[in-house]
DNA sequence: TTCGTATATTCGGAAATACGGATATTAGCA
DNA sequence: TGCTAATATCCGTATTTCCGAATATACGAA
C-alpha cells in the first residue's frame, strides 16, 4: 500500500514528476506521446513508467502493441490531494506539454 | 527557490519526513527533543536538519548552545499546502511523536 | 583560560538509484 | 511462418544518497 514516504520519493524526480504532469488531467495517453515529450531515451521513460506503474501511482491498459497511461484513478485521498497540489507548480518548473497526438490509433 | 522536485525529494525519506512531523504545528522545538523522538544517533538527525535548512523548508534559532527548529512560515502556499496533506497519513504511517519536553530551556 | 554540553560537519564506505545501449517481448500484419 | 513497430527488461557503469563514528565548532560557566 502506498506511503507518503513513497509518494514522495516517486515525485521526487523530474523525469516521473514530468510524466505525472503530462498524466494528470488527461484519460489515457500512449507511450509514444510521453516519449515525444519528454526528451529522453525510450528505456528511460519505460523505466520511469515502470517505477509509477510499481507504487500504483499509475496504471496501464495494453491496446495492440500500444501501452496507455493514465492516473490509477483509485488514489487514496491524499495522494490526489498531494499530486493535485504539486502539479500547478510543477508545470511551471518543468515545463512539459504533450505533442499533438502523433502516433497510435 | 524551492521546486516541487526538491521538496519531494526532501519528504521521500522516512527520517526527514518523520522530522517534519514533528514540528508542523509545533512553533519551535529544539534538536535535543527531535533526537529524542527519532531513535537514530544524534549525527543523523543533524544531517537531515540540515538537508532540510538548505531547501528552506525549515529554519533554525540558536539560544545559547541550543538549536530551535521550526517549520519555515514562509514556505509558498502550495508547498505548504502539500505538507499539511502529507503529515496526515504520514503521521499514522510513521508512528511518531515528540517526548516530554525534558532537556533545555 | 579551561571544561562540559549541544550541535554541526567530516569522512570513508555501503547501499540505492539512475542511465542508456542492447536485447527481449508482445502484438499486428503479410 | 517471418517481418516490423511499440514497449519492456537487462546489464554494466556512473552518480547519488545514506550511514554513524569521529571530530570540529559554538557557547556558557567556572
Amino acid at each position: 500500500m502506498l506511503t507518503p514516504t513513497q509518494l514522495c520519493k516517486c515525485l521526487g524526480d523530474d523525469i516521473r514528476l514530468s510524466l505525472i504532469c503530462l498524466l494528470h488531467g488527461q484519460g489515457e495517453v500512449c507511450v509514444c506521446d510521453l516519449v515525444d515529450a519528454m526528451q529522453a531515451p525510450q528505456s528511460t521513460v519505460s523505466r520511469h513508467l515502470a517505477q509509477l506503474r510499481q507504487c500504483e501511482l499509475v496504471v496501464a491498459r495494453r491496446q495492440g502493441t500500444w501501452m496507455h497511461y493514465q492516473l490509477n484513478p483509485a488514489l487514496p485521498e491524499w495522494a490526489q490531494t498531494a499530486i493535485a497540489t504539486l502539479i500547478v507548480p510543477a508545470r511551471a518548473a518543468l515545463n512539459v506539454t504533450l505533442p499533438d497526438h502523433a502516433c497510435c490509433d
